[in-house]
DNA sequence: ACAGTACGAGACGGTTCGTCTCGATGGATC
DNA sequence: GATCCATCGAGACGAACCGTCTCGTACTGT
């Protein structure tokens, strides 16, 4: 955990997260667009202020909001690499390790608590390179590494080639699931990310 | 081309054009969040109403604009799709020609001209989702298109396997390049097109 | 020549921005 | 327990944009 709490000592916490909470709650009632700061210090019972002392935009509200979020929910991902259970499950059989987790994946996205604040913040990221390197580090990294860790065992188990640069070869499954969603550029479904699976570890090219 | 400009006749094609110029110079300067209606007008030297009567939002003029310039530039993804000498080339050689056309495609998501509007766009796409389909449909499925045309040829000629959907095939190698590029999770460079096309055509297993 | 519509310009009320100023509150220190 | 002082809730403030509307003008097709 390191120090994560030494800021101020006369910062009120109760403030802090009824501001979290009115963020995230706007953001998934009206929208990130519609949500405004005047809006979450509103319905915290804040003075614009409070905020504004403590944050330097909505988005960067928003996005301790949704890491406070995925911490509580015990699916921040700084978490499960500090927390060796969080790990890619490894059965010895990588074809089936890589489905089951990216299913669990799909119904993440899935989850309404969790899709406003993640497309705000990849959507805002892409614009916004400060907050988008923000995002990919604090949100993302920790669980490509995850992806990284799991082809690394592989490697050493044989399962794949020994000469691939995991970070590389993770990004086959894990993009494209990425860019449907993000996109909409397809439905995205169970078949469709064991199918995902099966093309990258056997590739394109007759065998 | 079928009918792409009945209108109305008495619009004025001189008002549209400064509109466009206006839209892009603004995005390319300022950035898009502080592109405004107002700004595009003043710059065009256009009354507010004009661009309400035409356009329901900033999103869509500037997706119109980006794709009047990339029609302009020979870039058009559609015109692309209609004029056959803009397909993939087919030299028989898939890799060659998919390393070829993705290093076409890094030097163009690198020129000035279209990285702020492509970005605007796409990001706004990720949360707003009517336009977000508009500019998949529009911008994007046409160039997709082409690589799964490209795919399916290969197919045919053997040099991939004949039971793959080529419109999931090819997100191996476009959707990686695409995260890359919008989420800036890792420099793109021609080294790393290549080593996707290899790392998609032969597979991660080991054979 | 005429009619009608889109045009440039900008006024308008409304919303949100980010800053600033109150007096109140409530931990930290002695 | 008294004192201190940064943070607190509240909201006033001017600026920027929003999207709508209303002018008088200019162009376009009949």
């Amino acid at each position: 955990m390191s120090t994560t709490k030494p800021v101020h000592k006369r910062r009120s916490e109760k403030s802090r997260r009824a501001i979290y909470d009115a963020a995230l709650a706007l953001v998934a009632e009206v929208g990130y667009p519609r949500t405004t700061v005047e809006g979450i210090a509103a319905r915290a019972g804040v003075g614009k202020q409070t905020i504004y002392r403590w944050w330097s935009s909505k988005a960067d509200v928003l996005l301790e909001a949704f890491l406070d979020l995925a911490y509580e929910s015990g699916q921040d991902p700084e978490q499960r690499q500090e927390q060796p259970e969080y790990a890619i499950p490894d059965t010895g059989d990588l074809a089936a390790d890589l489905k089951a987790v990216l299913r669990a994946t799909v119904d993440e996205l899935r989850d309404p608590r969790f899709e406003g604040p993640s497309r705000a913040l990849a959507a805002e990221g892409v614009v916004d390179e400060e907050l988008g390197r923000a995002v990919v580090a604090k949100l993302l990294e920790p669980s490509l590494q995850l992806y990284a860790d799991r082809l690394r065992a592989a490697q050493d188990a044989g399962e794949i080639r020994p000469d691939l640069d995991p970070r590389i070869a993770l990004e086959l499954f894990v993009s494209p699931l990425a860019q449907r969603w993000l996109q909409r550029t397809a439905p995205f479904s169970y078949e469709y990310t064991d199918t995902l699976v099966d093309y990258a570890l056997h590739g394109l090219a007759p065998r």
